[in-house]
DNA sequence: CCCACATGAGACATAGATGTCTCATGTGGA
DNA sequence: TCCACATGAGACATCTATGTCTCATGTGGG
C-alpha cells in the first residue's frame, strides 16, 4: 500500500496537465497526444496513465470547463442587482474561461451523441434564467428569447477569444466588446 | 480527345458534389471521404478524381464559401441607403450561406499557416467598411471597432446556424435574432 | 456497331495517431 | 541502506483514414 500520498500527488499533476492541455488545445485544437504531453512537461506514457486516451482527456477538459463556468456563474451572483449588472459581472468572470470555452465550442463531437454532459444544460438554464429575469424586470427586450441570448453569449465569447488570439482585436477590450454588443448593440442610443 | 463535353459535365458534377459535401460537413465536420462520397451519390474513387484529397476538398469548400459570401455582399448593396438597412440586407443574404460559414469557421486549420485565402481579407474589409460607414454617418457607436463588429457578425451567424440545427431556436427567427442583437442589443430602448 | 471514357467496386499500400507493453532510472520514505 | 513506485524512453502492434491502383461495366457519340 502506498498510503495517501498517491491520490494527492496525482490530483495536483492531473490539474497541471489539464491546464497545459487546455492552453495548447485552445491554440491548436488538432494537437497530438505527444504535443499535449510535451506541453505539460511529461512523457506520453505518463499522460496515458492519467487519461485513458484522447477522448478521456477531452472529456476531462469538458468537465473542467463546465466546472470553471459554474464557478464563474457563482462568482457573478446572477441574482443580485439588476440583470444588466449581473450580465456585466458574468462576462467579467467568464473572460478567464473564454479560451477553453472556445475550444470546447468547436469540439462539436461532444454534442453529437445523446450522451452530452449534463453540465451544459445546467449552465444554459442558469444563463437563460438571468436573461428571463431581465425580461421580466423590463430591462431586456422580449423579442429575443433567453435561449438565443444564451447562445449568442457563447458565440460572442468564442469569437472574441479567437479574435484576440489572432490579434484582430485587443485583449483589454474583451469585456467591453462583448458586454456592449450583447446589451447595447451597434446602434447609437438616441439621446434622451 | 473527348471534345468539350468533358469539362462541362465535370463542372456540373463538381458543383453538386461540393454542395453535398457542404451540407454534410456542416452537420458533421468529421465526416469521412467515404461519407462525403456517399452523400454526393458517387464513389470514393470518383470523389478523389475530382478533388485530389480531403485537403483539396476543404479548400474548394472554402473557395465556394467565399464566393457565395461575396455574392451575398454584392446582392446586399452595402453602399445603398443607411448602414442599418444595409446590415439588414446583408444578414438576409448571408442567411443561406450560414451553414457553410459555420463549418468553415470551425476549420481553424485554414487559418493557422500564412497561406490563408485572400478572400477572407476582402470580405472582412468590405464588412468593416460598412460598419465604418455607419459610424461616420452617426448611426453606429464608435466604441465598438469595425473589426470587432465584423468578427461578431461571423460569430453570431455561426452560433445561430448551429443553434438552429440543434433545434434550440427556430429557423424562421434567424434574421431577426441576428440583426436585432447585432444592431440593437438585448437592452430595451428607452421610449423617446 | 464499335470505341472512348467516365464510373463504381474493391484491393492494396501508406501514413499518422493511438494504445499497450517493457525496462531502466531516479527519488522519497521506512 | 533498501525498497516501492512513479516516471521517461522507446519499441511494438493496431487502427483508421487516406491515397493509389486495377479492372469490369455501362453509356454516349461517331
Amino acid at each position: 500500500m502506498s498510503h495517501v500520498g498517491y491520490g494527492c500527488l496525482m490530483a495536483v499533476d492531473r490539474d497541471h496537465v489539464l491546464r497545459s492541455a487546455a492552453a495548447l488545445l485552445t491554440r491548436k485544437s488538432t494537437a497530438t497526444m505527444d504535443e499535449v504531453a510535451k506541453a505539460a512537461g511529461i512523457s506520453r506514457a505518463t499522460l496515458h496513465r492519467q487519461f485513458a486516451g484522447r477522448d478521456a482527456l477531452v472529456r476531462a477538459l469538458e468537465a473542467l470547463g463546465i466546472e470553471e463556468c459554474e464557478a464563474a456563474l457563482d462568482a457573478a451572483r446572477l441574482d443580485d442587482g439588476t440583470a444588466q449588472e449581473a450580465v456585466r459581472r458574468l462576462v467579467r468572470e467568464l473572460e478567464k474561461v473564454a479560451g477553453l470555452l472556445a475550444f470546447l465550442y468547436t469540439e462539436n463531437q461532444l454534442f453529437e451523441g445523446d450522451g452530452q454532459h449534463e453540465g451544459w444544460a445546467r449552465l444554459d438554464a442558469r444563463m437563460a434564467a438571468l436573461f428571463r429575469r431581465g425580461q421580466q424586470s423590463g430591462e431586456f427586450r422580449i423579442d429575443l428569447s433567453p435561449a438565443w441570448l444564451t447562445e449568442a453569449l457563447y458565440g460572442l465569447m468564442a469569437s472574441a477569444a479567437w479574435a484576440v488570439t489572432e490579434g484582430r482585436v485587443a485583449a483589454k477590450d474583451f469585456h467591453h466588446m462583448i458586454v456592449e454588443l450583447l446589451l447595447g448593440g451597434a446602434l447609437r442610443r438616441e439621446e434622451p
